[in-house]
DNA sequence: TTGAAAGCGCTACCAG
DNA sequence: CTGGTAGCGCTTTCAA
């Protein structure tokens, strides 16, 4: 196949043309300086006349800055994390960012040498990181080589960064009165591995909660297994489906909180495929509230996180950081959504 | 909050303090030239101390080329893309490549945009656009602009590209046979609007393939609406529920062909509330074989489309063009996956 | 308001 | 194998 290699035009032929020089294009296409309007005329029609597009790569260089965001998410194969982004890129895309988009599927390794990867970052980018644990001392190198940090959905703060995530206290305290009032007599946490500051913090709010209504002893039951973090719709299901094999039922709580919806989603089938119904056997309630959750039967009672507005918050709170440099820290309210799972 | 400001240290830094030119730090790194080990030694020593990164930045000005992908998706909240994507960044990013993911939300208007924005890449870059449509014109002028461009499930050739999709002809007799040797007398395809190359093609193939066994006249219905873009899941529950109470069941297909998953699922959720029951009133399949699609009552039989091979053979492809700059066309088969839901 | 010129940090060339 | 040097395309002084 042939190709028609057009030489890109650059900024001294547009100056040649117009019969002005360089900086004056400069000024002309940055409004740095004004110039005159025979001028602008002039380099105006070189400009179209070349095709001419400034070269951003030639422009970072020499300002020193990028307008880079690296997003890095653990799992991009979850609406939870896309839907945020989706809305997040909308806004920065309108004001002229990239943004640069990893998963590192939960793998610490893998998250450490993303991050690494980012030291070559030009100075001044933004790093959003979701989650992610066991990263500290890359965090704060980061921060030494000039980047600036927001630490996404992670409950924790580390000196120098932002944060943004979901208030995972008092929702638990919502929920488990919410279970209590219904009758529930023994409530059970079904959650992936507690290696991730939110997840912990959800696990201990519910014990707090449940022990603030009265729950206690073999009334509260906490089930965690270290494969329940990617595919956790299937992975959901295995263990759901084993705890249900080598458990008498009498033995076992009869609501289940899971900690997103995709583990429920798999609960509810491993539930469903061994005779029980819910929620007369089983009440069952999700966390995530995810499009697909309304859809499934019965339709599942979860914990709603607006990631519209989480994502536009993020916006703002990136904004904020790349302008002045401070420090912001910020949580978002969630709330219970009641179906007909619980 | 006080910042560190270390001043990022250049490579003529290094250079000095290791006792020798830029250059020789310069094929040190990227290994163009061999070094003497002794000065190796030196120079190694020197970026340990500085902390020394190299700034990507300055080097692709350099270089003129940069190792930068953009991708284009119509709607990043959707599973059949991020599966893809997800195959297709982990190869990416082990060969160093940057990414760039954005969406366009099935917008012609902003696919436009986005396109647009990219004449401003750095020649040489790569561009993969999903599916997309009334974009012939700028695609072109984005080969003008010597980038490179591939087309990603679209079963579309334009002179200059590179494009990989999925056959969305055999895999329509397939499915078809199957209705018929089940016995159903009537079918239906229920499917988004006709703007996408490959969405076209599969109505088209349906057609086809309805002919070929012997269906024809009343025993053939094609839905379409302009809703069924976004929130496909929603969008079909609404659609099908408006079909069910306005149309008498005996002049409905008794199969439905739901050209996604996502749209299948909404379709499920209408049908069940509407009293009927899946397969015995009717039979129902989908595209794309979500995860959730195993998970939700009844199972949905539907075609298997392999993201992540996609994802392996993108980026087989996207190679290919980067480093020989010819054009590539790929079609991948699909496969039914037989469940309950037909 | 304008043009000339000095770099941003790096790589590629050339002479030795 | 090495050092010196030119220059990628752009922005930003500085003097005029």
């Amino acid at each position: 196949m042939k190709r028609h290699s057009s030489k890109r035009p650059t900024i001294s032929q547009v100056a040649e043309r117009a019969g002005v020089s360089a900086g004056t294009v400069s000024n002309y296409l940055n409004g740095t300086v004004s110039v005159s309007p025979d001028r602008s005329i002039r380099i105006q029609e070189a400009i179209d006349a070349l095709h001419y597009v400034p070269d951003p790569t030639a422009s970072s260089l020499r300002r020193k800055e990028a307008r880079d965001i690296f997003v890095l998410t653990p799992d991009l194969n979850n609406m939870f994390y896309t839907k945020i982004l989706r809305s997040y890129m909308d806004l920065a895309y309108k004001e002229g960012y990239n943004i640069n988009i990893s998963s590192y599927e939960y793998s610490r390794d893998l998250e450490k040498r993303m991050l690494s990867r980012l030291m070559s970052a030009r100075k001044g980018s933004l790093v959003v990181i979701f989650n992610g644990f066991g990263d500290e001392d890359l965090i704060e190198a980061l921060i030494q080589h000039d980047l600036r940090v927001i630490l996404a959905d992670r409950n924790k703060t580390i000196a120098g960064t932002s944060s943004l995530s979901f208030d995972n206290e008092n929702v638990l305290f919502d929920l488990v009165r919410f279970l209590k009032e219904k009758g529930f007599r023994k409530i059970g946490l079904f959650t992936e591995p507690l290696l991730l500051e939110n997840i912990r913090l959800r696990h201990d709010s519910f014990l707090k909660a449940a022990r603030y209504y009265g729950y206690s002893g073999d009334n509260i039951t906490v089930y965690f297994d270290e494969t329940l973090v990617l595919n956790k719709m299937n992975q959901g299901y295995l263990n759901m489906r084993r705890i249900l094999n080598e458990t008498p039922i009498q033995s076992l709580p009869d609501a289940w909180v899971a900690s997103s919806d995709n583990l429920a989603i798999g609960i509810m089938r491993a539930i469903n495929e061994a005779g029980y119904r819910i929620p007369d056997d089983f009440g069952l309630v999700g966390f995530d509230n995810l499009d697909v959750s309304e859809f499934i039967q019965p339709a599942l009672t979860t914990v709603n996180q607006d990631q519209v507005y989480f994502g536009s918050k993020l916006w703002d709170i990136s904004r904020r950081v790349l302008k002045t440099n401070e420090c912001v820290n910020n949580t978002i309210m969630q709330n219970l959504i009641i179906r007909s799972s619980c």
